[in-house]
RNA sequence: GCCGCGGUGGUGAAAUUGGUAUACACGAAAGACUUAAAAUCUUUUUCCUUCGGGAGUGUGGGUUCAAGUCCCACCCGCGGCACCA
């Protein structure tokens, strides 16, 4: 009888007692680096989510090893974070605790599914030995100039003395306490990614570096679009009466002869310089309404725009034309230069205020109906003077070689990507190694006096400060250049900082020299295949390709993108059609799963459900059927007669060759369904004969284990065989049993199929002609008709075209 | 609103990339084995039909000898972003 929960746990003492899976240098095979993006061990333990990337990567890991490569296959934790503390809030329990707990849980769990991960090299982001090295990079990037500290506003909530995160803040209130979350300026760090958007001497930069890795379309698009770099110009306006100033940024510079007034952001600095006594108190109230908005109501206003006019007027360069100055919230302070010309007749959103506001437009590219809606397209100018009759790429850059020579503009590029906020007011994550001095200011911790460790000794309530503050034998330090009494800095990083090198410390994860050595990343970096939920789009994919860009910069590794093959598993959805959750009560427990079918089961399921990047359901019916498939495969080698020399039919062998193929290119293509299904026709058909084949059953054997390892390992054990299979040879097909000599020629009538028939491969044009001619069904259509023509597509078909 | 992904049987889904639509699996129905049930095996299973056929891949057009696949317009679902000048 087939019994996983006999053989299953068999098979993993077996590999973990005999190391199977241990990776080491190895100057005779090329590396292949395996990684699944490693989960955040969360109380609620594994959710059948996890284990679908991690088959997928498994069973690229097993193939890879079965085809001679040398393959690095680890598995760790992301062990900090916000939900820990929370739950520490609520009930005392220490989060090293709780995080230790689930730790060990996910491990038991990842175990019971058979994954050939080497476990050697587990790592756990919240260890003193891993946070150590986090800490060094904050130092690296702080001594190259790469890590600064500014004022940089924060969710905060005044009820709960708390700074929240983005997700934290529902609907512009707190998510505990449902009170009012405001905007407060604290002192934060920052690193400067925005320095690597483009090419930096020999380092490719987040940009150009896209063209050069195989991530999914989706994902490459929204990284681009998130660094959101547009192309435009400044163009200086001067004030009416004043001697000020005003750049703006504009992407249409084209269209400056339209532009009828402009728009300050309500923080920008020269508001009060330029705005006259009688406005002042409009002004005041209107940023007084502006600060209190969330960012929800901001969005809902897309259509209703607000704003004040100041009393000022800027000059148009181009025509000396007076300008009204308005301020109004569309308008942001951190891009460009927190100011616009306004061209209501081009621009969607001048249009709407224009309109709000009965500011005049004037049409300056031809082609749109401007009274009813904005127009954007291209055009020949008009009400241009110099520029009149050009189409608008050309107008860009005749405007901006004008502003140029008259040195009151030039191309400019902007991003949207801001730099990198890392700082955290909390208390579960990397201290930052920093100390500030009253005489020497913010001083590095040295390097030897790493890691900064996290305190115990804290009260994890929220009070207003940073629970770090509150520890007295972490807080009072000296200071490292003068000795003096000092304070550690008290935020935390966050925890994408530790994910954004991880992949590093797996090449050398005991390393206490240094975070990893040259050699081993050297040996097993780039990662080859990545594999993890799409939510890391952008992210986390984002800051792990900022790090390797300054390891690259800086020669510590010889590549500048950490994962050359990306793909994302579709989410996995309760039997409802909805996301899983415990509220909905639609969550699968893969332990209970496993108790029920085995894991293999589980794994055959997850991979055969859809394609493997598409959402789809979970069944509790559909899953049975991957079940008696093993059990099918099962009995194939326990219950029927295995000879060692049977005659193999001649069908039989192609339909294993042709399987084979079908396997081997689906698991490189990543089509696991269509794979196991092509698996299931060979067993269906082994299944007819009363005996098999055991050099037949051997190859099976091996092209499934990478699915199902625990059966196939045990099949190969019964066949004989006193070694693991994980290092067998991959089968190789043979190209003369795949290709079949005989076809199916289809016989079409104007496209509709008519008839077909069994003939030999390579066939002449003629004679498939002339055979489709004597079909009874093409017969019967074209008679009396007039052919108009005869159409051969060797190997397929043939159609006949009648009038 | 913008960006991305998708829409094929009762259900999850295949379709060699323009050439036999619905492989494989679930479910359902019938049969075999059984005292019986479960399990297992076999057969049937897109819809309509006057049994000759006919229709059919979200909708409407188009290109082609030939369209699930390509083009145009639209509808619906899911995910992400949020006034970036």
């Amino acid at each position: 009888m087939y019994d996983p929960s006999k053989i299953e746990p068999k098979w993993q003492k077996y590999w973990a007692e005999n190391n199977t899976f241990k990776a080491e240098v190895n100057p005779n095979k090329d590396k292949y680096y395996v990684l699944d993006m490693f989960p955040y061990p969360s109380g609620a333990g594994l959710h059948v989510g996890h284990p679908e990337g991690y088959t997928a990567t498994d069973i690229v890991s097993r193939f890879k090893r079965m085809n001679g490569l040398n393959v690095l296959h680890p598995m760790g934790w992301d062990a900090f974070g916000l939900p820990a503390e929370n739950y520490a809030i609520k009930t005392k329990i220490h989060p090293k605790e709780t995080t230790q707990k689930s730790m060990g849980v996910f491990r038991g769990q990842i175990q019971s599914i058979g994954f050939s991960y080497d476990w050697n090299r587990e790592i756990n982001t919240s260890s003193p030995e891993y946070y150590k090295w986090t800490q060094w990079f904050f130092l690296f990037l702080y001594k190259n100039g790469l890590a600064y500290k500014k004022l940089a506003p924060v969710n905060w909530c005044e009820s709960c003395k708390t700074v929240l995160a983005n997700e934290q803040v529902i609907d512009g209130s707190c998510e505990r306490c449902k009170n009012e979350v405001v905007q407060k300026e604290l002192s934060q760090w920052f690193f400067k990614i925005t320095d690597f958007i483009e090419d930096n001497g020999k380092t490719d930069g987040l940009l150009t570096g896209l063209k050069k890795i195989d991530w999914p379309n989706g994902t490459l698009i929204s990284q681009e679009n998130w660094i959101g770099k547009s192309t435009g110009a400044n163009v200086d306006f001067k004030v009416k009466n004043s001697k000020e100033v005003i750049q703006v940024y504009t992407t249409r510079p084209d269209t400056l002869f339209g532009a009828t007034y402009m728009v300050l952001s309500p923080e920008h600095p020269l508001v009060d310089k330029l705005a006259t006594s009688e406005y002042a108190d409009k002004i005041e109230k209107y940023r007084e309404v502006t600060k209190k908005k969330s960012d929800l109501e901001r969005t809902e206003l897309n259509k209703n725009k607000t704003g004040e006019f100041i009393g000022a007027y800027a000059i148009n360069p181009v025509n000396n034309k007076e300008i009204p100055i308005w301020i109004a919230d569309y308008v942001l302070t951190g891009y460009g230069t927190g100011a616009i010309m306004a061209v209501p007749a081009h621009d969607e959103r001048d249009w709407e205020f224009a309109k709000k506001f009965d500011i005049p437009m004037i049409e300056v590219i031809s082609g749109g109906n401007i009274e009813k809606e904005a127009y954007v397209g291209d055009g020949k100018l008009v009400n241009s003077d110099f520029l009149n009759d050009s189409n608008v790429e050309d107008a860009k850059s005749k405007i901006i070689q004008w502003l140029e020579e008259k040195k009151i503009g030039e191309g400019a590029i902007n991003y949207k990507l801001r730099d990198w906020s890392v700082s955290r007011q909390r208390y579960w994550g990397s201290p930052i190694p920093i100390i500030h001095c009253e005489d020497c200011g913010e001083v590095p911790v040295p390097e030897k006096d790493l890691p900064v460790e996290l305190p115990d000794d804290v009260d994890f309530v929220p009070t207003g400060v940073s629970p770090l503050h509150k520890s007295k034998t972490f807080q009072d330090v000296t200071c490292p250049k003068c000795g003096k009494k000092a304070k550690r800095e008290a935020d935390t990083m966050d925890t994408f900082v530790c994910s954004s090198w991880y992949m590093f410390r797996y090449t050398d994860p005991q390393n206490d020299k240094e975070f990893a050595s040259k050699e081993a990343m050297k040996n097993w970096c780039p990662v080859d295949l990545y594999v993890g939920g799409a939510e890391h789009t952008v992210m986390h994919l984002l800051y792990a390709r900022f790090f390797t860009k300054v390891l690259h910069k800086f020669g510590y590794i010889d590549f500048d993108e950490p994962f050359t093959k990306l793909r994302h598993q579709g989410m996995i959805l309760g039997e409802d059609g909805e996301k899983m959750s415990k509220s909905r009560g639609n969550v699968i427990n893969p332990d209970d799963v496993i108790k029920k079918y085995g894991a293999d089961t589980l794994r055959v399921y997850e991979m055969f459900m859809g394609p493997f990047e598409a959402v789809k359901p979970w069944s509790t019916k559909s899953i049975e059927g991957s079940f008696r498939f093993l059990q099918k495969v099962w009995k194939l080698v326990e219950e029927k007669e295995v000879i060692d020399d049977v005659v193999v039919t001649k069908d039989l062998a192609s339909l294993l060759h042709k399987t084979i193929k079908k396997v081997t290119e689906d698991i490189e293509s990543f089509n696991f369904n269509t794979a196991i299904s092509h698996m299931m026709i060979f067993a269906n058909e082994v299944q007819k004969h009363k005996s098999v084949s055991k050099p037949l059953m051997e190859k099976f054997a091996l092209i499934l284990s990478p699915f199902a390892p625990h059966l196939c390992e045990e099949l190969w054990s019964m066949l004989g065989h006193k070694e693991t299979l994980a290092y067998e040879k991959w089968p190789e097909y043979d190209e003369k049993l795949v290709v079949d000599s005989t076809f199916n020629l289809v016989f079409s009538v104007n496209g509709k199929v008519r008839g077909k028939k069994e003939v030999e491969v390579g066939i002449s044009e003629e004679d498939a002609i002339s055979t489709a001619l004597e079909d009874e069904g093409v017969k019967r259509n074209i008679e009396g008709k007039e052919v108009i023509k005869k159409i051969y597509v060797p190997n397929k078909l043939v159609n006949i075209v009648i009038k």
